[in-house]
DNA sequence: CGATTCCATGGAATCGATTCCATGAGTAAG
DNA sequence: CTTACTCATGGAATCGATTCCATGGAATCG
């Protein structure tokens, strides 16, 4: 089964050196004669040498491994999250762990006790709930973290997240000057920072510009498609039906539309929708869709140039990217006939 | 910086026992008495110890750790795959390492070493390129490798792979009743067996319903969008344009129908539009999309699985899961006014 | 009651690479 | 020609957990 596998003593051995010296070219130690330096590269290549990582890290204290944690990999925001963050990670050298939290707390504790063991150089994480247990340990080991999109209150740790204030403010502004009155909100989960944010933006901004804030004009989603199907069933079916809906992500918004399909109502003309984050093809709905759009590849580069610095023992400040309201065709004028029963 | 870090000594030493006895208890050695598993998980409580991984797996071979190497995290039919065979791992004890080729060689080489550095105990890869040398070393170290979606030619180890030809005769069949004659093929690079055999199935159902054989009807992409955007491009300016359009992958469809969308195409009535993969919401589109479907979450369970009983020293047999076509609307009749510059 | 078996336990070797420390060859300075 | 110094090198300790082996006490049997 176990291939015999090639140490370090079998390279020094056939480049008729010591494994010290062997180790010391290697790392690419200045210590070393061009000589023995030769010789041990010809013998790492003839026996196709692979260091043993997990030898290296446990004397060496470095892995070069980053733990990145996502609350889920099939919400295309984290995928090219992900994305970003593991090319970023990658130019610095860096391979990345990925771990899938499922917009579940047990799994993300999981994963994170599992980063905690494979003792990562660091840790990228979307975090959810408070004070979770694992998140508090990562502190108090003080593991290099840094938060991305998403923050813990009371968990001070560098982070880089978007500010979705001013991109609800626009898209509630743009909802009421299109002549809407009442906008249906499917909010994210309230046990993220996210999800709570967005909803005091969207609801200080209603009340702003003169829209209703009927309390039962939101629906509190997961942030997963399943939530935003029966959220807009739920808002649909409501006495005094919404002429707009305002998804907290995109799985959600597209929950909705396939909510809005089933219905025979038609986005922009029977109902508006807008999005929160610009996903490459919601521009190829028939209409296409109004969205709050913030910049995903910035935010994985900027979290991995944080967490370096952090691992380098300085204390970053965060970062706060913007967003903005991409206007097109799915947010049009309400139409007369709906909100007749 | 580095907090000193707890060791099973400091676990032994709180409990009174010796080290040894303290990894039989947490390894679960029946050899323990009920005093000392109690006083032992009693200290590791108290500790918060995490064993390090590292130590663990240079004694024992074992890390409890897979790589996942997938072509394109941003492709949501590679996000659902690892989703699928994240979880899988996850309910088996394994935890993922993934890895993003991004559809380049150098990038796979550079993960597929990283594995082995890492001392994975196994490796699920979506390859691409023949005798890639990282791709040999695996055989060569007998790391336990199953290959999904995609094999690689003269590598003989065990895959899942979907049917590929199938789904793509009963879409030629499809749009051959449906009156089409010239059908445009954005293809996949022809560096992955999807890529080969998709587009021989193309050719030989071609020539079988009476299909124009057409070489200029293929167009070359790399399974990438804007390789799909170019593809549509490339075939709507022929002298003799198809009237319907088969991409070999999502995102290559999603590319097509950006190219559509700005020339103001519609799908269904201007063009057809067929579809490799089946993405949630295909559905929604206006008219929804007509696709070869294929179970996902089987194929990255069933590597899981087959990965498994490799590691096992097993030697399963490879598994082909089926596709099939599912019609919508987007594959409508071929409209007379196109084809005519 | 002595001899054998059983079993929990601790000591010590081990995994593979890194790194401190001592050594000896070679060179420059006096 | 000796002394001081540089510098590449090898030996050995080390990282943290596992596991082989020996030990001693309790239980079991004849």
């Amino acid at each position: 089964m176990t291939a015999p596998s090639i140490t370090i003593k079998d390279v020094a051995a056939l480049a008729g050196v010591s494994p010290a010296t062997a180790s010391r070219v290697l790392s690419g130690n200045p210590a070393t004669s061009a000589d023995s330096r030769q010789k041990v590269a010809a013998a790492v290549t003839e026996l196709d040498f692979h260091p043993n990582a997990q030898a290296r890290a446990l004397r060496s204290t470095r892995t070069n491994v980053i733990g990145l944690l996502v609350s889920d990999v099939r919400n295309p925001f984290f995928a090219d999250l992900a994305h970003a963050a593991e090319q970023a990670a990658l130019a610095e050298g860096l391979v990345t762990l990925l771990g899938n939290a499922n917009e579940s707390i047990p799994q993300q504790d999981r994963y994170l006790d599992t980063f905690i063991s494979q003792r990562v150089d660091g840790i990228i994480a979307a975090p959810q709930g408070e004070g979770s247990s694992s998140l508090r340990a990562l502190l108090e080991r003080e593991i290099p973290t840094v938060f991305v999109d998403r923050t813990v209150d009371g968990i001070d740790v560098p982070s880089v997240t978007t500010d979705s204030d001013a991109g609800i403010r626009q898209a509630v502004e743009h909802l009421a000057r299109q002549g809407h009155e009442r906008v249906g909100y499917i909010a994210g989960p309230q046990t993220t920072s996210t999800g709570r944010d967005r909803l005091k933006s969207f609801a200080r901004a209603a009340g702003e510009f003169g829209l209703s804030t009927d309390p039962a004009l939101t629906y509190f989603g997961d942030f997963q498609s399943a939530s935003g199907s029966a959220g807009a069933h739920h808002l649909l079916g409501l006495a005094q039906p919404p002429t707009a809906l305002l998804a907290a992500d995109s799985p959600m918004a597209v929950g909705a539309l396939a909510t809005l399909n089933r219905k025979g109502l038609r986005i922009g003309r029977d109902m508006a929708l807008v999005a929160f984050d610009d996903i490459e093809w919601f521009s190829l709905l028939d209409p296409p869709l109004t969205v709050i759009s913030h910049d995903v590849e910035a935010m994985g580069r900027t979290a991995v140039r944080l967490l370096l610095e952090v691992i380098d023992g300085q204390k970053p400040a965060s970062v706060v990217l913007p967003s903005e309201l991409i206007v097109r065709a799915s947010s049009g004028t309400p139409d007369a006939s709906l909100g007749q029963p």
